[in-house]
DNA sequence: GATGGTTCGTCCAGAAACTGAACTTAGGTG
DNA sequence: CACCTAAGTTCAGTTTCTGGACGAACCATC
């Protein structure tokens, strides 16, 4: 299997993976939720190749992860900014940096904060079953074939 | 920045994308949690070069995501085993899973359904927060430094 | 005891991806 | 005019990934 290949696969994971699944684009991401949006400032924050960054982002526009839009003319700059797709993925980001500060954080704890306004408590983020809102673990789940599947 | 440089970022997505941040990891994880064990399996799947199968694996092992136990002697034959470590990564894989539901299902629908044993519904993941148990959002959360900021 | 099968790898040459550094474009500043 | 910014592009050299062959250790069958 090559890579361009798992779009094509009968799987949200791989088809996930196929958009997201890649070092930089998760990085890209990350600093995206911070309210990264410029070209320079990713290549900056980032400090990798400026082919990878023009490369991820033009990806993530082209999926409709990222909207291009400019901020000025003359001459013209565009800003990256992430769509309603994009936001979409606050959860797969939360799940990530929430399993790096249970599993990576050195004894000084976590590097970030996360304040939920509603509530103004600093938070974890829990995954709960959408039909009776309990947390949910990997045991107390069943796998099976969709509607979609091959 | 190297490869190599993301696991020394103060930053938890950094060190855990250092971990499972490439397609191949994910769509083993995803296999894992599916069932396989075998390193067999994992390459007839997904039909992928052997060695990075073998590198893969490796790098998940050294890490605490899966363990290698033997399964039979005379040849000793291992298997590969999700351990707590790993099985706290199931958010992670359940987010991917459900962006991927949401925006790169056909018309036919999920590849795959999820039953939650407890309350016996096919469900979706749903991110709460730890303290008031409300679904979170993007916009409803504010990042600051933590404690092992840099 | 020779042949073939299973499982879990290793090795290698060629292909693809990534890197750093220089260059380009289109304008703005002093 | 010389220098600066933002957003890329280009390119040679390095690293990583790929498919396919090969190896090791055992079992089953004839």
């Amino acid at each position: 299997m090559k890579w361009d290949d798992l779009a094509d696969q009968p799987c949200s994971i791989a088809r996930s993976v196929a958009v997201i699944g890649d070092r930089w684009t998760l990085m890209i991401l990350r600093d995206a939720f911070l309210g990264v949006r410029r070209f320079e400032a990713f290549q900056t924050r980032l400090g990798i190749s400026r082919t990878i960054i023009t490369e991820r982002l033009k990806l993530l526009v082209d999926e409709g992860v990222l909207a291009k839009v400019p901020y000025q003319d003359r001459p013209v700059r565009h800003e990256y900014r992430l769509t309603q797709k994009g936001l979409d993925l606050y959860p797969v980001v939360m799940a990530i940096v929430h399993w790096g500060d249970q599993h990576y954080a050195g004894q000084a704890g976590a590097p970030l904060l996360h304040r939920h306004k509603a509530c103004g408590c600093d938070f974890a983020p829990v995954m709960t079953c959408s039909e009776c809102h309990a947390p949910v673990g990997a045991r107390e789940v069943e796998t099976r074939a969709g509607p979609g599947a091959a």
